[in-house]
DNA sequence: ACCAGTCTACCAAGCGCTTGCTTGGTACGC
DNA sequence: GCGTACCAAGCAAGCGCTTGGTAGACTGGT
């Protein structure tokens, strides 16, 4: 029997089930009990692959972060203008917010305040790069005159607007994620702009 | 020594301590005993007030919701036109999210998910008619030529909008709540009405 | 005015359970 | 023959909650 699928592997598989695990349960009330029994080991053993569980959580969070960045940096370079751009990037953030990085996503959004300080530090120094490509397109938005509200404020109303997707969007029923993509584009742009 | 605050004195001090908790840690990382150390009796006496942990954590939503409903109704009864109903709520509600009321607000909007489902379901029919109020204000302001997006959708992506403020204004700095609510009715409704 | 009876609000102690994590050992692949 | 990946067992701590009891406030009959 194949007793060794290789470390990297097994803690990949430990981060995709963790991930799972996190969203649908919460980061407190999930144990590293469920999390193992999940992937077909005992509780003791995750202890091999992650120094604690916290640990886990973080691992869930930077590799989504990392996977999250590099879309987004893709959708720029891709993208002919600026008002391409901005459709692009919101549409990729609901693509990675409903997804098979929901998950991750879903956590790394919503329970950021379970990592201790440091961690919560390295954390945010990884979501700066993510937002600090968000704040190149608005700003560039801004001074073409597509959006009317100051950049900074405008994406932190937007983190929030597309965050919130989770809750209450479920892509595969009638309203499809250009469309929704396209909301909310119009909500940013005003009705001038929305068909871009 | 007054021995006797009265019932209800004492349940409402633990309700707003245990607001103020949740909200600081999180229910699942908040304790019984961290709940009675800070109105000052032992954990075992909270259960006096309160059936389980779980229904305090009920008790914070309720009371919460019915302030919530109760502010709303009386923004929309003062309010005169339909651009000065919508300014009002909006302002109404980041009102919520920052004022006195912002420890149970937030505790409702984001530990959700840490009730049991019959506990979920009785908040749930509370939260829909503070939601009734909104649909309503909108519907008007969609007929009204104001804002330009399907009414049930601008509600939910201004839900996340609104609430995601709690992770990221604090009231007392350069801005103050009456230009950040100027900012959202900017996104609602566009360049045009933006000086209502 | 008094006192017995009842009720409220709480303490002191601790039970049963789950938690994250440790330890010592072992089967297997290279 | 060494290192990797895991199991089996269990520890210490913390959890929600229960139990039995008591001091003091309130109430009604005489």
């Amino acid at each position: 029997m194949t007793r060794t699928p290789r470390l990297e592997d097994r803690r990949e598989r430990l981060i995709q089930a963790a991930a799972r695990l996190f969203n649908d349960h919460g980061y407190e009330r999930s144990s590293v009990r469920q999390l193992a029994e999940s992937v077909g080991i005992l509780s003791g053993s995750v202890f091999h692959h992650f120094a604690s569980k916290e640990d886990i959580l973080l691992a869930v969070m930077t590799t989504t972060i990392e996977t999250m960045t590099e879309r987004l940096r893709a959708v720029t370079a891709a993208s002919r203008d600026i008002p391409e751009r901005l459709t692009g990037l919101i549409r990729a953030e609901l693509e990675l917010l409903h997804g098979n990085t929901r998950h991750g996503v879903a956590v790394t959004f919503f329970q950021w305040h379970c990592l201790g300080q440091d961690n919560q530090q390295q954390v945010l120094a990884m979501r700066e790069e993510y937002e600090k490509v968000w704040l190149d397109a608005l700003g560039q938005a801004h001074q073409a005159g597509l959006i009317h509200t100051d950049p900074f404020i405008t994406r932190r109303l937007l983190t929030g607007a597309n965050g919130w997707t989770i809750y209450w969007y479920r892509p595969g029923g009638a309203l499809d994620l250009d469309a929704l993509a396209q909301e909310v584009t119009t909500l940013l742009t005003g009705p001038r702009n929305q068909d871009l």
